[in-house]
DNA sequence: TCGAATTAGTGAATAATTTCACGACATTTT
DNA sequence: AAAATGTCGTGAAATTATTCACTAATTCGA
């Protein structure tokens, strides 16, 4: 629960990439792994890696390497996999409907429960699973939610954000452009991503050829 | 063209986000802004904000801030926002359609102008104003594009990448979750949904509860 | 069993980024 | 015209992150 010894930031990041691909390597059998390979196969330094496992006390064997098996279930519990997330996704449109039709569930501990949307001929919709309410309901239909999804019209983003901060969310990805003003104990994560598209062609254009993603 | 003299990745990272914001108020109409007011609207310390101009010069002038048509303006310069750049689209799913309904050029200078993919059904449809082509015809049809979002099922993103990279290709805004291999001149962008979602749960549980983003 | 090869863990060095805090100057007010 | 206020630009400090390079432990092949 509470602040997990001093993890950098930059470390805590990497986590569900690591999680991710060692979930991978147990599926396909594989028993031990080296930092080198990781690295090749994650493009991250091999130092950083063993940098940041380390902040988790000595999960490797000199000679060795790491047993996959252990250490996909020691991240397993260091990234709560075993509880489930619930999530909600406000604005089923472009983005927001191609969010529900993907499985977060698979590598995932997070599920999005429900959506909302403002347009009635959306509402009433199964989505991936996932029923699509009117956004009018959002306030007696949540409980228990701390997680959003945001994917509505840049311009009705701070008005929704006001109304899931009301609602006890601590947490949203907000794909809009808007940056959004939350609380001091509500978490926002930006994905903003015509900034990323113009950011890659900004990096090709004026940085060196060469590594880093 | 060339490695623009030591501006800092992380302020790279941000040119788009202060252009695009500037472009906002330019539009509103305002003449002038601060330092102190872009930070409360962006959420960037002050002293950041001042810090990743002044790598460009002065571009502000002391007691009176920033003026926003000039400073616009030499971030369009800075951005290349005066040529277009080209971006192709592989695998029209549900991201990949998403992306197709989505005006990038609005504020920006890149434009999707074509899409492939590997599905019968979809080729000859055009989404967003963009034709979709079959993924067999991406040899001859690519010219002079060098930017490729690729948003097509993880076990089909090393091969097309390498196809992508044989037809000059060197800037890829993956959105797979695999960590494609590339020859060192070509960029990679790595855009994982999936991480984010689960990056956010975990910064909630176990980080403090205030700042950053 | 021995010796070569492998590889984790980490102190220390380096690099990158952010933040503090203040001088210099421009604007605005009176 | 003087005083009060606002704000940039930036040295220096602080913080954060990465990488080097070595030691100690273990494995593995002969
Ligand atoms: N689609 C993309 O590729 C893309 C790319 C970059 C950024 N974005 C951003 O993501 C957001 C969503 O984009 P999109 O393309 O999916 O837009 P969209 O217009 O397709 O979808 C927005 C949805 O939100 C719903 N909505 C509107 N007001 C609402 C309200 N008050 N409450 C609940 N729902 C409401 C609309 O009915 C619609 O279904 C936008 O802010 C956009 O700028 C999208
Ligand atoms: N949808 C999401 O919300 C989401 C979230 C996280 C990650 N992703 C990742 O993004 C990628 C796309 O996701 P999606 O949900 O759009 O998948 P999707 O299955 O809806 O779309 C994939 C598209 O690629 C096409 N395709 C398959 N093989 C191809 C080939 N060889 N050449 C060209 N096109 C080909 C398919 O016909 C399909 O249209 C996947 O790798 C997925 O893991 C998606």
């Amino acid at each position: 629960m509470g602040n997990q010894h001093k993890i950098p930031q930059a470390t805590a990041k990497r986590l569900p990439l690591y999680y991710r691909f060692l979930n991978n390597l147990h599926i396909q059998g594989k028993a031990r792994v080296s930092s080198k390979q990781l690295s090749d196969a994650m493009k991250i330094d091999s130092a950083t890696i063993r940098r940041d496992f380390s902040y988790f006390g000595a999960l490797g064997k000199k000679g060795y390497g790491y047993n996959v098996e252990y250490l996909l279930g020691f991240f397993r519990k260091t990234l709560d996999q075993d509880e489930n997330t619930p999530v909600i996704l406000i604005g089923v449109g472009n983005l927001g409907t191609a969010f529900l039709n993907y499985n977060f569930t698979k590598n995932n501990n997070t599920k999005i429960e429900m959506a909302f949307d403002a347009d009635h001929a959306k509402v009433g919709e199964i989505i991936g699973n996932i029923p699509v309410h009117h956004i009018d309901e959002l306030e007696e239909m949540m409980e228990n939610i701390s997680v959003a999804i945001l994917t509505v019209p840049v311009t009705e983003a701070q008005g929704i954000t006001d109304r899931l901060v009301e609602c006890g969310v601590t947490g949203i990805l907000n794909f809009t452009p808007a940056r959004i003003t939350v609380p001091e104990h509500v978490r926002v994560h930006h994905i903003d991503l015509a900034v990323e598209l113009q950011s890659l062609v900004y990096f090709m254009k004026h940085y060196p050829l060469d590594d880093e993603g």
